[in-house]
DNA sequence: CTTTTTGCAAAACCTTTGCACAACC
DNA sequence: GGTTGTGCAAAGGTTTTGCAAAAAG
């Protein structure tokens, strides 16, 4: 991967903020530093920094996809009236120690990745 | 709520399939039965029994909303290779406990709902 | 009869993509 | 110089919505 000034400052940008932006939220911060950016680089590169694992996407109920700089393994906490996001930092917490947070859950939807049996099994690729 | 055939169908549809369809997978079934059903009263029922939780969604990767027509508590193992969705039935399982079903777990989403600690302390609505 | 739900089609929305030009190495 | 990345704008795919007609109670 060559580099792009612009693909520096959408890392940056991502890598350096607490929240968990859209690509739109993205692109009005990079157009702060690199007025003429498009929509497009931006949402190229943040494909290729998920698909190059620099980043997570968080896929929500408002139907956009949230980045996440930190690529650490932890969870996260909606909130179901203002919609912000919130690290759950590792070491993992158990429901109850999340309680102990002052977080109160209603709700959970966890999923879990990796090769089914089937696909496991296969062995022409 | 008023009853109408088209929503009945639509929750048998999804409490019956033990696949997480997307709302056109469920449109494509539901013709099969109702010839003249449209899209939009799929969504918009989906939407419905979501609200009124009947029905769970799924966001994932592939940009679909995905729906589960059991409410019980319990999470999902998706195949990174196929992407297809299998239940994992509660009790809850461990990481550890997943994989001696055979599937070999690389990553994981796990989102908690509730209410932050802001939005649970507000007096005012 | 009044209100809710539907079908249809158009609109809205987020995301992706084709292309010519610029930037990188 | 050859290749990769960008800007722009148009296209793509999923979901939502306005409206008149139909169904429900």
């Amino acid at each position: 991967m060559r580099y792009s000034r612009q693909r520096e400052l959408i890392t940056d940008i991502i890598k350096n903020r607490c929240d968990h932006p859209t690509a739109d939220m993205i692109y009005g911060s990079a157009r702060e530093m690199e007025p003429n950016i498009s929509l497009g680089t931006v949402y190229r590169n943040l494909k290729l920094l998920a698909d190059e694992k620099e980043i997570i996407t968080l896929e929500t109920e408002d139907k956009k996809i949230h980045y996440d700089g930190d690529t650490s393994r932890h969870s996260h906490f909606i909130c179901s009236k203002c919609g912000n996001i919130i690290d759950l930092f590792k070491p993992a917490k158990t429901p109850a120690e999340i309680e102990e947070l002052g977080l109160s859950i209603t709700g959970e939807k966890c999923i879990y990745y990796g090769l089914c049996n089937l696909c496991a099994n296969e062995t022409i690729e």
